[in-house]
DNA sequence: TTGAAAGCGCTAACAG
DNA sequence: CTGTTAGCGCTTTCAA
């Protein structure tokens, strides 16, 4: 700020009265004249005056901050939930202050203390990959500052968040494989400590129990969301005596790498092997063949995460809630064998 | 904030000292003797003092804080240039305040004013697509707050800016082509008053002059931004009578919708039209045939600018720079006829 | 070596 | 109807 922003003291001088007389006039305090009132605002108009909002922070102990911490920026679902965020505090009056974690815990733990000492109002959190210990959030959760988790989410009873269906989309998944005539449904999951890699696990268990086939061991394979990772993992899979004819990835990077490896080994993608991600839905258009994948309302997920922020803002103490987003199997290329 | 954070003043009551002693303490006054120094670190350390920003930034007339305002957030591109800004600004102790303008110039005036309003100091922006007229950056200009622009720039004699070599980048697109047999050169622009779509066109224009190829005006078709306006200028480009065997795009979005189209009609990439684009490294490999394209130094930009703010900071008058970040042709299949 | 007081911009209770 | 004052949390003279 170069040149100071013009204050109340600056309007006051400027028409002989004290600073409260403009003050009031500015929110049109019925103590106060009409003239006196439409004297003030029209200068402040002139002036160009906006109040100072470090002050009103000052006063009133708030700064209409939230902070936000995501596991990277540059992740089409983080950008699109962050979106959704910025949309609803945007209607609150609200700014939000970005963190990214690089999924590191350390990174985590360090955005939580950076954010709180910005003395934002509250945070909402997508969990890095590697986190398993969550005290870092015991100074929201004691302080009764409100805290909201997405997506990636821990201390469910204590913290409000917002999930997708996790569970029943894997299920749902393994099924559709099972319609189509896949039989060895193989699954790359995630690191077991993230939430969604537990929920979707599940829902894929749950999905073999439904449609009768054998729970094999060697059709799970685990990564860190890294490509390099993932494309181990695949590998991995298709180096089996008996490599599977479907695979489901927790997420689009782990799905493009597998793709990319189904390719270079000369497999046919769906009729050797069907493929199904959690996957964004722009990328899954535009690749070949086309994927079929579970696709998020990543938007809304934001405003429901933002809503319950707000919700906290109100009710620090209310009895946490859990919102839970209904995902869709879009079905497109990647799982219809040709020739069956 | 549930519960007060804690205050000098509380410090200063639990010592039985003056606030002015704990504040000096604080900061090792060298006045302040060393037993009472310790005693006032260690009841700062255990009840998790941390100065409030506010009273600091109120009385030093500074935020630490840096508005960006971009077209969209979710793009990959801008995504990641945040991530660089962000890298840059924690290195100097700096947030950063997010604002979308959704491409629309409302939003973006209205982002520039709810920005300033919050005592950012200073703006690092990418221009909406929309935006002509820039006068909105009037209060920047003259009152010396810290400007800069990236990517799609403006009032380049008085604001520092950081760019790429788009022109130079259009004209090796050209005789990249020309060198794989393609003589039919298309170009698919975006909206003329961006500066990007200027540079890139005559470097279209240079290139074709490089490769004595004619400058056919049939060839150059115009779109907003949006994957229909996209897709209807591949049309167009398509139901030449002599249509292009070659395109090139200005951006991502263009050059997908451009890819769906062309396979729609039946035609081959890249044996019947070479397609290049202004795109992102990621969606470039995962598309098939996988696209040849003008790599950007995506997160280096975002730095760059960065450090002209900062630069900004330090030297609010000094004659504005523009760096020009170098970007590389990636040859892929898209422009590599099989059988020539 | 420490304390008191002013002031950053603002609001609100209290006087006049 | 308008002005005075205290205080939000902090730094920094000036005094002691």
């Amino acid at each position: 700020m170069a040149k100071r922003h013009v204050s109340l003291k600056d309007l006051a001088t400027e028409l002989n009265v004290s600073i409260s007389t403009v003050s009031r006039a500015l929110k049109n305090h019925p103590d106060i004249s009409c003239e006196m009132t439409r004297k003030v605002q029209e200068l402040a108009r002139a002036r160009n005056y906006t109040p100072n909002p470090l002050a009103m922070g000052l006063l009133r102990q708030e700064t209409r901050m939230i902070g936000v911490i995501v596991p990277d920026l540059v992740t089409h679902f983080f950008s699109t939930v962050i979106s959704g965020i910025e949309y609803v505090a945007k209607q609150n009056g609200y700014f939000i202050l970005i963190s990214s974690s690089s999924e590191s815990y350390e990174k985590e733990v360090e955005s939580v203390k950076n954010l709180l000492q910005t003395r934002v109002e509250g945070l909402i959190v997508c969990l890095s990959q590697e986190t398993k210990i969550f005290d870092h959030f015991d100074v929201l959760v004691n302080n009764e500052i409100p805290l909201v988790f997405f997506d990636r989410v821990c201390r469910t009873d204590e913290v409000p968040n917002v999930v997708a269906d996790n569970s029943e989309a894997a299920r749902k998944v393994v099924c559709h494989f099972y319609e189509n005539g896949y039989r060895r449904i193989a699954y790359i999951n995630g690191p077991e400590q993230l939430s969604i890699s537990q929920q979707r696990y599940n829902g894929y268990l749950q999905g073999l129990q439904d449609c009768n086939l054998p729970f094999d061991q060697e059709l799970v394979a685990q990564c860190n969301l890294s490509t390099e990772d993932a494309s181990l993992a695949t590998r991995s899979l298709l180096n089996l005596k008996n490599h599977p004819d479907a695979i489901l990835g927790i997420n689009d990077t782990v799905i493009f790498a597998a793709m990319k490896e189904i390719k270079q080994v000369g497999l046919n993608i769906p009729n050797d092997i069907g493929l199904i991600g959690f996957t964004d839905e722009f990328h899954s258009t535009v690749v070949d063949p086309s994927l079929t994948s579970v696709t998020f309302p990543t938007f809304e997920i934001g405003q429901e995460a933002a809503r319950l922020f707000f919700e906290r803002i109100q009710h620090p103490t209310a009895p946490p809630r859990q919102i839970e987003m209904k995902t869709s199997l879009v079905v497109r290329n990647s799982s219809k064998r040709e020739a069956l």
